[in-house]
Order: C-alpha cells, then sequence, then structure tokens
DNA sequence: CCACTGTTCTATAAGAGATACATCATAGGG
DNA sequence: CCCTATGATGTATCTCTTATAGAACAGTGG
C-alpha cells in the first residue's frame, strides 16, 4: 500500500487517505481481508498527524469498507458477501454521480465521450472478491 | 429556474448551489444564454444570505459556465462554441470520477452495473449548444 | 512492557452571515 | 437635451460559527 497525499489541496487531506484507499479497493491493490498501515505508521509516511490518517480510516469504517480492531488494525472489509451498503448509499452516491456527469456534459462533453471515459476507468478496476484466509476474524 | 437546497447537508450550500445550476444547465433547464436569478432574489428565495449566493455564482464563472455583468445578472455562458474548457479541468474531472466509480466498485457493484447508471444518467442530459440571441451581449 | 487504538484539548482555516461601499440603469426635473 | 436622484446590482470588509489539523494523554490487548 503506496499512497500519496496533496498537502496543498483543496481537499481535505482526509478525504485525500479515504478517497485513495477506495481506489486501492476497486483496483485489487488492497484486497478484501488485506491489513493497512497502522495510523500512526502511516501518519509519519505521509508527514501528517495521526488523527487525520485516524479520521479517514474513520469514513471508511462508517461506509462499511473497513474494520477496525486493536489486534489487526485496519482490515478491509466489504465485499460482495458481507452484505449490502448501508441503507440509502446508492441513492446518495447516484446523486453525486449525477452532479459529475452534469459538469461533463456542460463544459461540453459529449455523451458518448462521457459513456468512454466511465468504461475506460472501470475496465481497471476488478470486482471485489475474498478469495483468502480470514485474516483479523477471531481464530 | 426553480433549485431547492438543504441547509443541514454536509455539503456546503454555495455548493449545492453550483451543483444545482451546472445540472440544469446539463438538462436543457438553464440553456446557453439565459439569465440566472439576481443573487439576492435567490437568497431571499432560499432563505440564505446573498453572498452565499454569491459564492455559488463566482465558482461557476472561474470554470467558465458563467458570465456575470451588472447589466445582464449571471447569464450561462459556456457551450461548445465559447472555447474549450481551462487547462487542466478534464485531468481533475476524470481523477474524481475514478474516486466516485471506485466507491461504487468497492461497494459491491458490478461493472455493467455502474456503466449502466452513467447511461441511465447522461440519457438524460441534452448537449449544450446555443441556438438563441446573444442574450446579455453588447448590442 | 510494548504496540496499537481511542479520547480530549488547542490553534488555524473555511463556511455563512451582516454591514458598508462602488457601479450602472433608469426616471424625473431643470 | 443634460444633469441629478434613486433604485438595483455586484464587490469588498468584518464577525461568528464550525470544521480541519495537530498535540498530549488515557485505555486496551498481546
Amino acid at each position: 500500500m503506496l499512497l500519496s497525499i496533496e498537502p496543498d489541496s483543496s481537499v481535505p487531506i482526509y478525504q485525500q487517505i479515504r478517497d485513495r484507499i477506495v481506489e486501492a479497493i476497486a483496483t485489487g491493490e488492497a484486497p478484501v481481508g488485506s491489513g493497512l498501515p497502522a495510523t500512526r505508521q502511516l501518519a509519519v509516511d505521509l508527514g501528517i498527524n495521526f488523527h487525520t490518517v485516524n479520521k479517514g480510516y474513520d469514513l471508511l469504517r462508517q461506509e462499511g469498507l473497513l474494520r477496525i480492531g486493536r489486534k489487526a488494525g485496519a482490515v478491509v472489509q466489504r465485499d460482495a458477501t458481507s452484505g449490502p451498503p448501508r441503507p440509502g448509499w446508492e441513492e446518495d452516491w447516484t446523486s453525486r454521480l449525477r452532479t459529475m456527469l452534469a459538469e461533463a456534459t456542460a463544459q461540453g462533453l459529449a455523451a458518448d465521450e462521457i459513456i468512454g471515459h466511465c468504461q475506460d476507468i472501470v475496465a481497471g478496476f476488478v470486482p471485489v472478491t475474498y478469495d483468502g484466509p480470514a485474516v483479523g476474524e477471531a481464530s
């Protein structure tokens, strides 16, 4: 897990951490069951405060993508087998996606160009499936 | 132009205003050349401060989607004929889209489901074309 | 005892509102 | 016809609240 942060960006650092990890889950770089770095360790690596990392992890926990425990640290949890997303997630996500696609349309991108971009991006992702041992689970 | 705002949302009000207007441009509800309500008027209608509205309008101006003048107020400007988006826009947009699609993948949505959502949304948009008189232009 | 996470507290910056100022259009009087 | 008054609009400055980021401390399990 190697992620980089832009300290001078307008998006909060904890949001950047959350985004990069979400992308790592989608690309398969952080498969379900794999452990993420400890909050303080990652904070040192990024040169930021560990509380900021903690906030990013907590966001992912609220989204059901992470399980945080003392023993194993942060473990990627969400997959097709761990139940559906929390209620209302799909509506919220669709709404945000709508805004994003509207922006592209307003900027002059044609419909097929937009869909092409989406396909290119999704093609780089792998479906989340859990094929390893129960890392972080009680023995 | 009828737009509603969620005052208790976590996303800033000025961002909501910007998002709703972007969507209105994409759906054709606010075609290029049409005028938006005056900042103070819209602020009264929404029950918020006019400065907040002004900030939302200013965002759209920076994105090249709006032209603000005393005479005609805020006028939708961006279309295919008013030049390309500002440099770096497409890279930034693609990056944000990537995060959004990764989120859906991590939540368990299949690739074809994601693309289907995108197609459904884009199908509700109309290409931005300017077919009216030069509203707000010097005579 | 060591390695982790969780909690509480404190500066700094962003969001939202209130107020005051500058600018332009239009109407009315000279 | 020109000048000025008034209203509308956009712009700038200030203040209050909240969120963000950082620092020190406490709790928990191996």
